[in-house]
DNA sequence: TCATATTATGTAAGGCCTTACATATTGACG
DNA sequence: CGTCAATATGTAAGGCCTTACATAATATGA
């Protein structure tokens, strides 16, 4: 049975992405599992950042890591109930919590340490092998859309123009995000 | 803001390609809105398929899809209740139902083929510009974890070995998906 | 200092998948 | 030919995000 979404090249690279995505996140959920671990791979940036920068807030993490302010809210929510982190007020504004690694959650750092780097060495050493230049490209192609989005960019060119406000259209177009 | 996710490099890999991913498809499905046609960025794949060709059972599709068959049942619910596929009984195995496009589905792909070759095309410039080894290396990458998946590749390093049965670990090193 | 715009967050709903489980057929073979 | 493993699918639950909406607190400016 021949790979149809890559035979699909161009037209098909999101698809072809979320597909490796989610391959290597399954992968590491197991691999978490195999070492009796309780981790999910989406808290890995977030462990990561707390752990390295301190305290921050949800809209900090969000902007640090590039997605929304209601997933990083999510994983939060998840990780007070299991006691990983834990709220600090922020006296200087009361709609921030300032967010920190518990004890509990210095200790899993601890432990997750050598897997991080075992995962870190397996996915440079193939990509050394295998896609020298994947990564550069793949910063190479965001820094791309950051400056003219996917959306801009097609209907340039599409045969029906967009029928879409003016506004909307400029924001699309170079969003900072 | 420093891009958190990028600089970890390797590390966060897998996060980055969900992150590249989710935002052309966002951005592809603005371009359907815009374009008013309502359709998901899910559906191309499967679109495309039943349209080049044929009738096809959901297993099937999932088979040239490489996603799961859950994944093909639940696009497969909501194309049917949009009344964009039909199925149609397979006298052979009365487990499987053969989809196939309806005249809405088709006049569907008539109206969405300009906008996926400007999609198409647009990709395609843009990794011929900024980033030419992309599609290939992705494949490569791809190829590599066929022949031995992450897990296995981790596990083999990591310092404190995984604790599942041998069974386990032998599908998770070379199964084929 | 008060009304208003902006900012920081939480949360519901839904798109995109997966795993796990349940059911209905088929197919293999003793 | 009846029993049992294998196969094809549907579906619930849940991980990973987003958009849209609601609320509370802060910043602004007349």
């Amino acid at each position: 049975m021949s790979d149809f979404v890559a035979r699909k090249g161009h037209a098909a690279f999101g698809t072809r992405l979320r597909r490796l995505s989610e391959r290597l996140d399954r992968d590491v959920r197991e691999l978490y599992r195999a070492h009796g671990i309780d981790f999910e791979p989406s808290w890995f940036p977030v462990f990561a950042a707390l752990s390295e920068m301190g305290a921050m807030s949800v809209g900090e993490l969000a902007a640090h890591m590039r997605i929304t302010h209601a997933a990083v809210s999510q994983i939060r929510g998840r990780l007070l109930k299991d006691g990983l982190v834990r709220v600090r007020a922020d006296a200087s504004d009361h709609r921030r919590q300032m967010l920190q690694l518990t004890e509990r959650g210095e200790a899993l750092v601890e432990r997750l340490q050598p897997l991080w780097r075992a995962i870190a060495d397996v996915t440079e050493a193939m990509n050394r092998q295998f896609s020298p230049k994947l990564l550069a490209e793949l910063s190479a192609f965001e820094a791309a859309l950051d400056q003219r989005s996917l959306f801009a960019r097609v209907n340039e060119i599409a045969s029906r123009p967009a029928r879409t406000s003016a506004r909307k259209l400029k924001g699309k177009s170079n969003g900072v995000r």
